[in-house]
DNA sequence: AGCTACATGTAACGAGTTACATGATTAT
DNA sequence: ATAATCATGTAACTCGTTACATGTAGCT
């Protein structure tokens, strides 16, 4: 159900379309919320219908036309209601650790190249956030309550990736020692 | 995909029936595969059907009768096949993260109370999996190959979990300062 | 008498993935 | 030319969740 309310909360902001929801998902949203193209047009569609948020078309010069959405007062009520519900931990579903529980079936180096893959993967990730926070979040002392919010789901992303790289290496060293 | 995967590296160890399964789910194979007792039922037919792993039925006195499954040859290839495959991180959907974005529409006493709640799941399993640590594997110098991948996958729990108190802590700190 | 553990399933629904479909503009 | 970006959508399918369904044994 989430991830409506993460449509919601993001149009808490600021009016966006669909394409722009989806941008901004593959940016900054994917640090806490994943999700395609399709299934952000889908769940926009079923918001609309709820009355969650309200659209207008705005015409573009050589462009397609845009649908800029709005939450509407009813979708703050949903988001409020919603804030109050228990949040669970999200279900663990880590493909590479059911390779690494496989991994004797095979050449050690099969693993081995899959683990420094991912190290590559999350080193690259935590770049990208790090510039983030030097860019936005470089005077902690300055912030509002809403920044510290925005800031901390960055510094979840950071302490993610820098947590995998930390368990990549040791692994790393832990199957090629001796 | 990855369930089937699971299953057949789980039953690549030991013959086990659906049941036995999802207690094992439930108990160790949760840091890194989350998957329900449905779900179990549903994937062990149609594994079965496709011939990679093959049941025989246990009679049992006083209680229902058992099917007991058992990778087969073509199970195992299919494992050897998706090893090699590319493993990509999984996709974040973190419930919390959103609802600390959506935060300012509630008085800050809410999202603390989340956070809290969050700390101290994060901290029991912690304890959890630290036991089984100091239980199965406290000479590291010991482990087969076997035993050390099924290590990392412990290590990787522990990690996390300790990571996710971390960042509680964080935020904790940060919406309370002053 | 009621709860937990054992043991296996079906059915309906909701969420996520992948493929298909269209079409203009801008940059290389 | 052709690739990328802008912009929106439908359709089919798989995976995950929730509810329903059944029945025995042992414990409190």
């Amino acid at each position: 159900m989430a991830l409506a309310h993460t449509i919601l909360a993001t149009l808490g902001d600021e009016a966006y379309s669909g394409y722009d929801l989806w941008k901004k998902f593959s940016q900054n949203i994917k640090c806490y919320w994943q999700a395609s193209q399709q299934q952000i047009y889908r769940e926009l569609g079923k918001l609309e219908k709820q009355g969650a948020i309200a659209s207008q078309i705005i015409p573009q010069e050589g462009r397609p036309d845009k649908k800029l959405y709005q939450i509407t007062d009813k979708g703050i009520e949903i988001l409020k209601d919603w804030l109050l519900e228990q949040a669970e931990p999200m279900a663990i579903r880590e493909e590479l650790l059911v390779k690494v529980i496989a991994a004797k079936l095979l050449p050690k180096s099969v693993i081995l190249e899959q683990i420094q893959r991912r190290r590559q993967i999350h080193t690259q990730q935590l770049f990208h956030y790090q510039a983030i926070q030097q860019d936005k979040f470089s005077d902690l002392s300055q912030l509002s309550y809403e920044q510290k919010c925005s800031y901390l789901t960055l510094r979840r992303g950071i302490r993610y990736e820098s947590d995998w790289i930390d368990w990549c290496n040791e692994a790393i060293a832990l199957l090629t020692e001796e």
